[in-house]
DNA sequence: CTGAACTTTCAATTATTATTGAAACTTATT
DNA sequence: AATAAGTTTCAATAATAATTGAAAGTTCAG
C-alpha cells in the first residue's frame, strides 16, 4: 500500500469544487449553479450570499440567480438565522434526494418534450422507402425513450430505501 | 379522438432533425454532432459527406469533425460504395446499442474523472467541523457514484435482451 | 414616512464553444 | 510523375452562454 501525502483542507475543498463545476457543465448544469452547490454540499452551516461571493469570487448577480436556479431545482432551500436580516441557504444533504430531484427536473424540461414530439412524429405515412425508414426510426426512439421514462421515473418516486434495494438486486 | 392533418415529409424530417440537435446541446453533446446522427439514423440509404453538408448546410470542415466524432464514439461507421471513391456513412440502427455506446463514452470521459477525485479527496483527515462535513459529503457522494456506476456499467455491457428483460422487471 | 439593509434585474461585457473556409495533405488514376 | 478527387486541419470568425455591476426594487425598523 502506497502512503499519499493527505492533501490541506483548502486545498481538497477546492478541487472538489472545481471538479463538480466542470462536471455540471458537461452535463448542462452551469459551471458557477454546480460549484454553489459543491459548496453548501460540504458546509457544516448555512451561508449568506456573501459568502458564497466571497468563497467563490463571484458577483452578486451571478450568485443570486444561481442560487435562485437551486431552489427552482428543489436541491437548496432559503433558511433564516435568528437577528439577521439578510438570507442564508443550505443544500440537501441527502445524495440520493439530490439525483432524485435532479433527475426528476431534467426529465420535465429536456425529454418530456422531445417525447411529445416524437409522438406526433409518428403520424407521418410511411409510403416512400425513406417515410418507411423514418416512421421505423421514430418508432423505436419513442419505444426506447419511453421506456427508459419509466424507469427514470420509479427512481423519482420512490423513497430511499425502496429504491436502494431494488438497484442492489438489479446489479446482481 | 381528434384528427390530427398528417404532416409533410420534409417537415416532419426537418422537425426531428431540429430538435435533436437541441437536445444533444443540453447533454453535452454538440448539436451538429446530434444533428448528422438524426440525419443518419433516419436515412434508409448510406450519406456521403456532401450529402450531410448539403442537407444540414454546413461547411466541409464541420461535417468532417463532428462525423470523425460520431466513428470515434462508435455509432456511426464509414462505408464503401462499389465504384465509388469518396466515403460514405452510416448510423448504428439499434437505438439500445446506440444508447449503450454514448453512456459508455460519456462515463468513460466524465464520470470516472470524478470518480478517481473523489477517491482522492476521501484521504482527508476529519479533525475541524468543516473536515468531517466535508468528509462525509465526500464518502457519500462517491458511494452513490459507484452504485450507479455499477448499473450503467451493467448496461454498458449487457446484451439487448438481458437488459431490456431486466428493465421490465425493475420497473415494475 | 424615511432611510438603511438587503435582494433582484438586466443591459453590457466577457468567456466559451462551434463553425467556416481555404490551404495542406493524402490517395488513386493515367 | 503529374493531375485530379477526396479528406483533414486549423487559424480566424461567428454564435452562444455566462458573468458583471450598477440601478431599481423590496422590506423593515424607528
Amino acid at each position: 500500500m502506497l502512503y499519499v501525502c493527505p492533501m490541506e483542507f483548502d486545498e481538497a475543498k477546492n478541487k472538489f469544487i472545481q471538479n463538480w463545476g466542470r462536471l455540471g457543465s458537461s452535463w448542462g448544469i452551469n459551471k458557477t449553479m454546480a460549484q454553489i452547490h459543491a459548496l453548501l454540499l460540504i458546509s457544516p452551516n448555512i451561508l449568506s450570499t456573501e459568502d458564497i461571493m466571497e468563497e467563490l469570487k463571484i458577483s452578486r448577480g451571478n450568485a443570486n440567480m444561481n442560487i435562485r436556479a437551486l431552489i427552482d431545482w428543489g436541491i437548496v432551500t432559503k433558511e433564516y438565522k435568528a437577528g439577521e436580516r439578510r438570507d442564508f441557504f443550505s443544500a440537501e444533504k441527502d445524495i440520493w434526494e439530490v439525483g432524485r430531484r435532479i433527475t426528476q427536473e431534467r426529465q420535465k424540461r429536456e425529454v418530456e418534450p422531445v417525447l411529445r414530439i416524437l409522438n406526433q412524429l409518428k403520424t407521418i405515412e410511411g409510403k416512400s422507402e425513406e417515410e418507411v425508414a423514418f416512421k421505423s426510426a421514430i418508432t423505436d426512439l419513442e419505444a426506447f425513450t419511453t421506456s427508459l421514462n419509466g424507469v427514470v421515473d420509479k427512481f423519482v418516486k420512490s423513497d430511499e430505501h425502496w429504491f436502494y434495494k431494488s438497484l442492489l438486486k438489479f446489479v446482481k
